[in-house]
DNA sequence: AGCTGATATCAGCACAGCCTGATAAGATCA
DNA sequence: TGATCTTATCAGGCTGTGCTGATATCAGCT
């Protein structure tokens, strides 16, 4: 999910700071419905959450889930780091 | 590169201790050629590293690559925590 | 050397997912 | 209400990539 180039680019750009489709569009160079498409994937996702403002549609990125993310990784290296000695033997 | 599933459970799986090719061909009910193939493109990510242990190759996971991923995300998340609050308007 | 078992590599297929163009839905303003 | 602007949705084409079967490579054993 967050491997993806363009979504990437998207959550680098949330991370600024909440921002609507139009600035997204234009600061990636994408086509608006590319663009749309991979919000719609990132809040289903839960990743971002969108704030209704008029007419245009604010995205703000959910430090909350990026962070889970970050802490199942760091888990995962602990893990990796206290069982470094236990291998498994071939019979 | 960590999203497809099974490298996600391989990945898993080399958490608990380094293991050979056969161990991951087992746990994971995938093909044996598949499975290499992960770990190929694991290795070239450089994630995991190869023990050759007589005609077995044992992976182990790098756990400094895997947190240098987890700190990336937790850097975005905290980026994110601080511009919460700095909306760019739309003109 | 010959055999067996473990791993790596290769060619081909199939499917998922990204991109694009067209269009619809919703909101604001004259 | 009509016009315009922003965003969302849809259908189709296309590329990337994961999976499989066959095969090659390599180590260890008799």
């Amino acid at each position: 999910m967050l491997a993806d180039p363009l979504r990437a680019r998207i959550i680098e750009l949330l991370a600024e700071g909440p921002a609507c489709v139009c600035h997204l569009v234009d600061d990636t160079g994408a086509k608006q419905p590319n663009v749309s498409n991979h919000l719609r994937a990132l809040r289903e996702a839960g990743l971002v959450a969108t704030e209704p403002h008029g007419r245009f549609t604010y995205y703000r990125l959910l430090p909350d889930a990026i962070e889970a993310v970050a802490g199942q990784l760091a888990q995962l290296a602990e893990r990796a780091r206290t069982n470094a000695e236990t291998r498994r033997e071939c019979p």
